[in-house]
DNA sequence: CTATATTAGTTACATAAGAAACTATTTGCA
DNA sequence: TGCAAATAGTTTCTTATGTAACTAATATAG
């Protein structure tokens, strides 16, 4: 008699950070399609400039906290933006660790370019739903961000 | 006079793209925080092992299409589990380029310790909600998967 | 003051991941 | 047949990413 078998399934199908993860890398790698290669510009670097174009003269750390990107992610990124001078950093006269960082002429002219595109994509995809669809699925993930990830 | 700033902005906090991507990395973490070190299981291998768990025999192609992962992952993924013993590989009679891929006993074991861990996980993510709410997000996240990604 | 801890950001090292080229096999068709 | 195209999977090369260690500047406790 061979052992028995008696381990509950996962059906991935039907498994909610499953199907949350293929479509947002779905749809993510669709919108950095666009930009990519046309800009030169990887998914870290354009998240840096969408807040950058937001608001202006923030610090590599406040980037990090409004990306939800590490640290070392935004540095990298700054770094690159610095080279192809997308973005123009100083650092604070009262804290000199402190930098601040903004878009150059080029960064903003590209921010301008690319945010119609963004738009136009998250409008293509909303018009699967309907309006009401719409606002419920933005409030379900707002309250699935509330949990705790630490059990 | 400078230059007229005529920019639609991108308000990254609004923007559904990138919050799903937030959420979900967030979760994905989450739920691989509680297996990776414990089975020294990347994600990547853990889901090659799920759809092992639900469907056996299937080949490594297979397995790509239905993680929604590229066939050089599922390869390297493969080649760890076959190295720690956590998988089994035949190659077919009729094709034997063609892969038959089962989970190891030793693999189906940590399969079912995993399996629990992840279904528990999202019933506390699911706690959030209410069985209309879950409903209702599975049904928009199928309907959203449903867009062309090529514009 | 001054030694210690904290904070901002960078660098180095190790792993992961993607694209393209490659190997082996099979299929299709002239 | 037999040769080009297609398929399954692997390897290689290049980037990306995460963790930890590091540097520099500032804040704080004695």
């Amino acid at each position: 008699m061979t052992k028995k078998k008696s381990t509950t399934t996962l059906l991935l199908s039907e498994f909610l950070p499953y199907r949350l993860s293929v479509l947002s890398n779905r749809i993510s790698r669709a919108i950095a399609d666009q930009y990519e290669e046309k800009f030169q510009l990887s998914l870290a670097e354009w998240r840096v400039m969408a807040v950058l174009g937001e608001e202006n003269g923030l610090s590599a750390g406040q980037v990090a906290k409004r990306t939800a990107m590490d640290k070392v992610a935004v540095s990298r990124a700054v770094g690159k933006l610095l080279d192809a001078g997308r973005i123009v950093r100083y650092f604070s006269e009262q804290d000199r660790r402190r930098s601040i960082l903004s878009l150059s002429d080029s960064g903003h002219d590209i921010y301008s370019q690319i945010v119609p595109i963004a738009l136009e994509y998250e409008k293509k995809l909303m018009k699967q739903l309907t309006e009401e669809e719409h606002n419920l699925l933005d409030s379900l993930i707002e309250k699935l961000q509330g949990i705790q990830v630490h059990t």
